[in-house]
DNA sequence: TTAAAAATTGTTATAATATAACACTATGTA
DNA sequence: TACATAGTGTTATATTATAACAATTTTTAA
């Protein structure tokens, strides 16, 4: 059988995007992944983007809002992303989940003045890195 | 005295900019803001950005990074931006500036799990608003 | 099994967001 | 006053993202 991406639910396409991402120590931008795939036939901005957009509804990847650039997420048991943190380093540019159950619990619960509880949060702190500081 | 603006500090494109973003209702977007106000001499993108950056800086706007949009700051002390929450509804659209003393102190002491402190935050809430549920 | 539905792909073009670089002017400060 | 700093105006261009259309592949369920 020649259609092995299937085993793990995800598409051609959406399998050599989520690699790219998935051994990247970094996050990783959206054009920086067209020119990284061209030579596996992914050669237009929409295959790109249907891909990560697939990709974070699904959970397998998170979007850095403030840095517009993807990463692997690193929660075991993550399959949709409802309750998202990172720390990201100013000075580097390091981006780390975090994951924390108590935060998560604390986000999650919280409810606004007016009472409303939110179903999907993202949370996104920035300082210096161990190595930067 | 034909200097107005500076009495509160700001510049010129940066009070025009400034008294746009806190009028509206909504979230402006950076090329919305400059359609608006072209009448009055503001005719290029980095005018615009070069404002919304030094209005972001000191806290007088802040950016909802999932949107690539700016609200005026309602937090009546704010004055640098670091520690800002947001409920956004993913009907409507519409954004509030959570100001809960007890969630920015949670934030503000969060150290993750090898005991790092950060300087700042932005998290974002996302679920229905009153009117939408 | 097979036809209809849903998801994915490929492609071209273009929209939307943001910055680089340069010349100049205004303002604050020693 | 002169120097440094911040702000302005301008052109061009870089970066990020989507619209729209045609085709193919995969899933579903009759």
């Amino acid at each position: 059988m020649d259609k092995m991406y299937k085993e793990n639910n995800l598409s051609k396409n959406q399998q050599i995007i989520f690699d790219l991402i998935d051994k990247s120590s970094e996050p990783l931008k959206a054009y920086t992944i067209l020119f990284s795939v061209q030579k596996k036939g992914i050669k237009a901005p929409p295959q790109v983007y249907r891909a990560l957009d697939k990709l974070v509804e699904t959970g397998k990847i998170h979007k850095i809002e403030s840095k517009n650039a993807f990463v692997a997420c690193r929660n075991s048991n993550c399959e949709i992303s409802k309750a998202t943190a990172f720390s990201i380093c100013e000075s580097c540019e390091m981006v780390d989940e975090i994951n924390d159950a108590k935060l998560t619990k604390y986000l999650t619960n919280f409810s606004d003045k007016k009472g409303t509880k939110y179903k999907r949060f993202n949370l996104e702190f920035f300082g210096l890195c161990k190595k930067c500081k």
